[in-house]
Parts: C-alpha cells; sequence; structure tokens
DNA sequence: GTCTATAAAGGGATAGAC
DNA sequence: GTCTATCCCTTTATAGAC
C-alpha cells in the first residue's frame, strides 16, 4: 500500500511509452511527458532518476516473461510440436495486457537496443528466442525462418492493414503463417 | 565537373549514413560529423542546408529505384511468376551498391518514417511494394505474407548469423525463403 | 510528492571573414 | 569551400522551498 500514491508513477510510464513509441525516444522530452501530466519536470524525478529509468522500469516485466519462456523452451525437445506450442505462447503474450505497447516501443526504437542497458537485453532475448525456434537445425534457412515467425507476431499489428479485424483473428492469421514456416524448420534430414 | 569539389558532399552523405544508423538519427549530432571529417559545422551547411536534407540526399536516389519497380510491377499480371521476378528484382537492388545502406537506416529509423517527409515517401513505397507482392489475392493473411517476403530480404542481413556466409547465399536463402511465402499468396481460389 | 529556479551542457542554424 | 564566432533554443538533471 505503501507505494499506491495515487498511481503517478503508473501514469508516467503509460505517457511515456506512448510517447516514446509514437514520437522516438530521444525526441520525447521529459517537459512534453510532464506536461501531458500537468506536472513539472522535477515531479518526474522523484519517481525515476533518469529518463531511461522510465525505460527499464516497463521493461523489466517483459524481459521477465521472455527469459520464463525461453527457459520453458530450452527443457523440450526440438521438435515441430515445441516450436508450435513456443510461438503460440510468444503470441499470447504479444496480444495481452500491455505488453504489446512494450514490443511495439522497442521496434520503433531500435536504436535503443545498442545504447541502453536493457535494450541490449531485450535484444540478447530475442535472439534467444529465435535460437529456441530453430534449435535443432542449424542451417541459415532455419535461422531466417525462425526470426520471420516472430516478425510475422509483431507485424501482424501493422502488416494486416483490412479494416475491422479483431486481435483474435490477426493471432490466427499470425499462427498461421507462421506454423507454415515452422514446418520447414529441421526436416534437412 | 563543377561539382566535383573533392567529393566532400560525397563523404559528408557517407558518415552521416553510417552514423545515422549505427547510434540513431537524433543522436547523432552535426558536430560529431563534421568532427569524423575533420571540418567545422558550417562547413556541412554550405552543402546541405538543415540536417534532414541530409537524409533526403541520399534516400532519393532509393526512392526512384523503387518508383521504377513499383510502376513495372504494376503493368505485370497477377501471377506467382510476377511476384517472384518483383522479389527478385528487389533483392538485387537490396544487395547492390550503396542502396543496402539506405535501407538499414530507415529500419533502425523507424520514427523518421512519421516526422520526415522522406520517411513518410519511403514507408509509402514500401506498402505499395507490398501490395504489389499480394495483387490479386486480398486476404489478409496474403497481406502478412507479403510483408514477410520483403522483411525476408531485409533481415537476411542480421538474422543469418552463420559465419563466412557470403552476400550471395544470403540472398539465395532469402529468396527461397521468400519463394515458398509467395507461393500461398492467391491459391485460395 | 510536487513546486520554482537554475545550473551545465549541447543542439541546429546563421553571419561574415578569408 | 571552409573558417571563427555567436545566437537562440532546448535538453537533462539538481537544489532547496513548501
Amino acid at each position: 500500500m505503501s507505494e499506491s500514491t495515487g498511481g503517478t508513477r503508473q501514469r508516467i510510464q503509460a505517457v511515456a511509452l506512448e510517447l516514446f513509441t509514437e514520437q522516438g525516444y530521444e525526441k520525447t522530452s521529459l517537459r512534453e511527458i510532464a506536461e501531458r501530466l500537468n506536472v513539472t519536470k522535477a515531479a518526474l524525478y522523484y519517481h525515476f532518476k533518469s529518463k531511461d529509468e522510465i525505460v527499464s522500469s516497463f521493461a523489466d516485466d517483459r524481459l521477465r516473461r521472455m527469459d520464463e519462456l525461453i527457459a520453458w523452451a530450452a527443457e523440450q525437445p526440438a521438435t515441430l510440436a515445441t516450436r508450435r506450442t513456443l510461438i503460440g505462447r510468444y503470441a499470447d503474450s504479444m496480444f495481452a495486457g500491455e505488453l504489446p505497447k512494450v514490443m511495439r516501443f522497442f521496434e520503433q526504437n531500435q536504436t535503443l537496443l545498442k545504447s541502453l542497458v536493457v535494450g541490449q537485453q531485450m535484444r540478447d532475448r530475442m535472439m534467444r528466442l529465435a535460437g529456441e525456434l530453430s534449435r535443432g537445425d542449424e542451417s541459415p534457412a532455419a535461422q531466417l525462418r525462425a526470426a520471420l515467425t516472430l516478425f510475422a507476431v509483431h507485424s501482424s499489428w501493422f502488416a494486416v492493414r483490412a479494416p475491422g479485424v479483431t486481435d483474435e483473428e490477426r493471432k490466427k492469421i499470425a499462427l498461421e503463417v507462421a506454423d507454415e514456416l515452422l514446418a520447414r524448420i529441421g526436416d534437412g534430414d
């Protein structure tokens, strides 16, 4: 209860995430975030000790979930069934709650993957996830297919431009295409 | 001949493109670019009237090539053969000369696609290209496959992590995976 | 927990000498 | 074609009052 001081911290996170995603992290100033919330910059610094700590604050949760997913995958056999379940679980997390927003933020701010520590961690988790999806087939084509599978889930948000498509339908389409790609992994022998 | 004053303009373009891609457009200052070239900021402003004009200067050429490609595709029948030739030509341009560097720049600076005019133009061309790739099959799945096809060509640069892979091999792998995706477009009837 | 005020630095861009 | 010098603005971040 000692943390629920009106939820200002959460409001800062929400506004920052939105502006960082739409305009870019570098182009969004703390002044702009503060103005949207009708507070001052100094108030922001009470809740976060720097600009990039705001990013870490909402990315850490996402990192934890990815770690869980990767750990689970590492214990499974490298079969098509495992890969399908893995991408299915990943898609579930990408279409639930606030997590897709965080992933969209990183997609829009690719250069942060290099300059911020939390960005490097996110990059690392994505590569590990792709590694699990192609485990058992070390061919270059398999690596590409694994990466595209993840991108299929992400890009279903914007690549499917038809009007009136629900989230559930987007997920279904993404998994349909992903399954086709996964089916081609590991059949080289 | 009146423009060949030592190629300073080209050197500025090359350094800017590299730094913009590696660190991000917003994070790279004109001072930093000038220092790398051992000139002053004012010298940069003799060649380009603003920071974003540097971007336009190397993006315009890329835009022209994409326009040509889109115009060509629009005249062809919406068949699998056309789609395969189209993605093949696109891959050729992505693996030749300086063009891939420009595309990597835009990938790393996604937010510029919104804020810069030339970015909006590039975004528009990519969507048109995807449109040509899925023309004749307006299903959401076809749109997703078309987008993934383009991404397959782009991502072959970083998703294929095996050492010692040549550009030619990357292209071949990308087109192999792209062809599988394209084969699923337009067979809904 | 939020404020005012300010420090310290760096950004893009321009004027005018050479 | 490049320089020095400078303008004006915004940025992140901090100090200290309330």
